[in-house]
DNA sequence: CAAAGTTCCTGCGAGC
DNA sequence: TGCTCGCAGGAACTTT
């Protein structure tokens, strides 16, 4: 469920493994995911150190070090169905079995969508599945980052001190679509997606329908609305990544899986449920818009 | 059947 | 009038 806070918890979960880890040998399984992987991508990462590894709306970047050719970045996007699970490399020679009660199907499945595979220095194995494959792997020069299409027009991130009520009133102000369209759009937020967008609106009683220049007043001043919304953002966001953090915990101990999480929502895929709100009558609705899935309460969010 | 994401394409309206 | 630009909305990718 890769969205931001899901995103951010793969990147917590891996980080003990690969930061400060040499790259020693990775084995690409197939010639591309959403995109084609990066020309000669396993002889590219070989020896390379992983200095850091950070995040930018939903995508890891992982910063390598200079191996003649400059620092490079690995961009990786989970797509819809991306996962990393961490296995402990196997010392005896062969291919190690996977950790048992990993996955529910069939190991034989499961490696099925098992794409890219690396193997570390710090003794761990990480291995990229994604069976629908809109995940991607790009490598660019450290340099080019910023600058590169899939980066540069991305929003403020929605936990950073630039995403605030201020900021977002003029993002929208000339907005004609829905603020569920609004929020969905990366170029004005970075890292929301479906499941938050419903949670967020709920959360600060503001319809999905409601016009996204709205939150602008006449001056182009952020309404109440908007003080809301951004507060609500946070708040879900935060939530959801605490809870990742100690539900990622309890499945690395039990099977080192990463990026898989239950989680309580409020709206999300809870059509026909009572509204959550103390006092109100409403039942949570479900609507599309834009092609996409949206929960509601028709009674409490104007 | 519907699905957590993003890019690309088309069509529309505004403005020059 | 006709062209360009930007925006909005929808299709497409794929597997379970």
């Amino acid at each position: 469920m890769p969205e931001l806070p899901e995103v951010e918890t793969v990147r917590r979960g891996l980080a003990p493994v690969m930061e400060g880890a040499v790259i020693s040998g990775a084995e690409i399984r197939r010639p591309d995911l959403r995109w084609p992987l990066p020309e000669r991508m396993a002889e590219r990462l070989e020896g390379r150190r992983v200095i850091g590894l950070g995040r930018r709306a939903k995508y890891l970047t992982a910063d390598l070090d200079d191996a003649g050719a400059g620092p490079e970045v690995l961009i990786m996007h989970l797509g819809m169905s991306g996962s990393f699970r961490i296995d402990k490399e196997d010392a005896a020679p062969g291919e190690a079995p996977l950790t048992p009660g990993v996955f529910e199907i069939p190991r034989s499945r499961a490696e099925a969508h098992d794409h890219v595979v690396l193997h570390l220095s710090s003794g761990a194995r990480i291995t990229y599945n994604d069976p629908r494959r809109f995940g991607a792997m790009l490598m660019v020069p450290r340099a080019e980052l910023e600058a590169h299409p899939l980066f540069r027009d991305l929003g403020p991130e929605p936990l950073g001190n630039a995403f605030d009520a201020g900021y977002l009133a003029s993002a929208v102000a000339r907005r004609a679509t829905s603020l569920k369209a609004a929020l969905l759009d990366q170029k004005v937020v970075a890292g929301l997606g479906n499941i938050y967008v419903s949670e967020a609106l709920y959360r600060a009683h503001l319809s999905p329908e409601r016009i996204a220049s709205s939150l602008a007043n006449t001056k182009g001043r952020p309404t109440a609305g908007a003080v809301r919304l951004v507060e609500a953002v946070r708040d879900v966001l935060n939530e959801a990544i605490t809870a990742g953090g100690s539900t990622l915990r309890d499945h690395a101990q039990v099977d080192g899986t990463l990026g898989y999480f239950q989680h309580r929502f409020r709206v999300y895929d809870r059509e026909d449920a009572p509204c959550p709100t103390p006092g109100c009558r409403g039942l949570v609705r479900r609507m599309v818009q834009n092609g996409r899935a949206t929960f509601y309460c028709k009674i409490c969010q104007k």
